[in-house]
DNA sequence: AGGATTTGACCGTG
DNA sequence: CACGGTCAAATCCT
């Protein structure tokens, strides 16, 4: 084997997996933490956190310092005026808002500011076709891809599309994961500064003048269906230039704020032939326990820093959704499709307060094989 | 035609 | 000098 364990590189790649197994097993204590109790919830819910215990303490073992964690994830050397990395505006790289976060704890002021990354791991479609997961919301566009020493698949390197007009200097890597080759490693540098939120179409109520609201921030929801414990979703919807909907995809979030937030004055087409929901059923998301994907299934996660920052797509919009109780599903006409349908919706206020539409769902498989 | 992607060259860093 | 990140000409795509 060419993998030595006092190889520095080694060891970083052994520290990586140990904290993206740390959080992924956060991220699993989230999921079971919404949901309702019950016995077996209650054991995967001790199994997490053993699980998690095991984690940190394979980190503590390797001496794992959090301060010292992106330098396993960062570039090397951008500094705040590194010429290097953005060669076009010197104020491209400050590291502020939700980035600050992952790079604080830097106890030695004296070391030279590094330009925080976000890395997440997505799950995307080995089969579809797709080169890589699914949009986040942004639209990037590709300027590079280089094959990395000891990496099966060779890293994209995007730049956001309005670098050239706008001065955003928001870049992402995706690189196909070596053993699980349907899901990605995506590395976020750089804080979105374009308008991508700031121009779009529900400019309604939020005049909030200091900080440009971001009207397209995704909502997280809870969605339940039939047979199967609520699920927190985040629908991302994209539209036209017509405002109407195009495309709708939901997002599985790990987010912790979670409340989620009311959206008023949206309405579906009447007509369930044009329903966006039905014609990207294919698409749905599956994750986590009670989520189970199948081929024609994929799962994406959005970058948590991310998705408070103002920088969201102009084409997107997002509402909430609400699947009702199952005691309320409306049983479809057709029992044999496995296509999910959209039995009613429901414009009034929930009673829960938090959510507008409610959907009722008529199919028990909606999110099942 | 013009925007996006591909791909080898180039460059800074360790 | 190897590596990773970026550039930019060529090519692809619509």
């Amino acid at each position: 084997m060419e993998n030595n364990a006092n190889d520095s590189s080694t060891q970083k790649g052994l520290v990586n997996e140990l904290v993206e197994g740390r959080d992924l097993t956060k991220e699993l204590q989230v999921v079971l933490g919404n949901e309702p109790q019950s016995s077996s919830n209650e054991a995967c819910g001790l199994m997490a956190k053993n699980i998690l215990a095991k984690f940190e303490r394979s980190l503590q073992i390797l001496q794992y310092d959090p301060s010292n964690h992106f330098q396993f994830h960062l570039a090397t050397t951008t500094t705040a005026d590194s010429p290097n990395s953005f060669s076009g505006s010197p104020k491209s790289m400050e590291s502020d808002g939700d980035f600050k976060d992952l790079a604080e704890h830097k106890d030695e002021s004296k070391k030279r500011r590094i330009s925080p990354r976000y890395t997440h791991r997505v799950q995307g479609s080995t089969s579809s076709g797709l080169e890589g997961p699914i949009e986040d919301g942004f639209n990037w566009r590709k300027y590079g891809q280089k094959d990395i020493l000891g990496a099966k698949f060779p890293r994209a390197y995007y730049r956001c599309t309005n670098r050239v007009f706008q001065g955003c200097f928001a870049t992402k890597q995706v690189q196909r994961s070596d053993d699980d080759h349907s899901s990605f490693d995506v590395t976020y540098r750089g804080k979105h500064t374009c308008s991508q939120a700031t121009s779009s179409s529900s400019s309604s109520s939020h005049p909030n003048n200091h900080h440009p609201t971001p009207k397209l921030e995704p909502f997280e929801t809870l969605v339940y269906t039939p047979q199967q414990q609520p699920q927190k979703i985040i629908w991302d919807f994209k539209r036209d230039n017509n405002n109407n909907i195009k495309d709708i995809k939901p997002i599985i979030t790990t987010h912790k704020n979670t409340n989620p937030k009311s959206c008023s004055s949206f309405s579906f087409p009447s007509n369930s032939s044009s329903n966006p929901l039905l014609n990207h059923s294919a698409n749905f998301v599956g994750y986590g326990n009670n989520f189970p994907t199948n081929s024609t299934t994929y799962a994406y996660q959005s970058p948590p820093t991310l998705m408070n920052n103002n920088g969201f797509n102009t084409d997107y919009n997002t509402h909430n959704f609400v699947v009702d109780h199952p005691q309320t599903i409306h049983p479809s006409s057709t029992s044999a499709t496995n296509s999910p349908t959209i039995a009613s919706f429901d414009h009034h206020h929930h009673h829960q307060g938090e959510f507008d539409d409610v959907f009722i769902l008529d199919n028990p498989h909606f999110f099942q094989e």
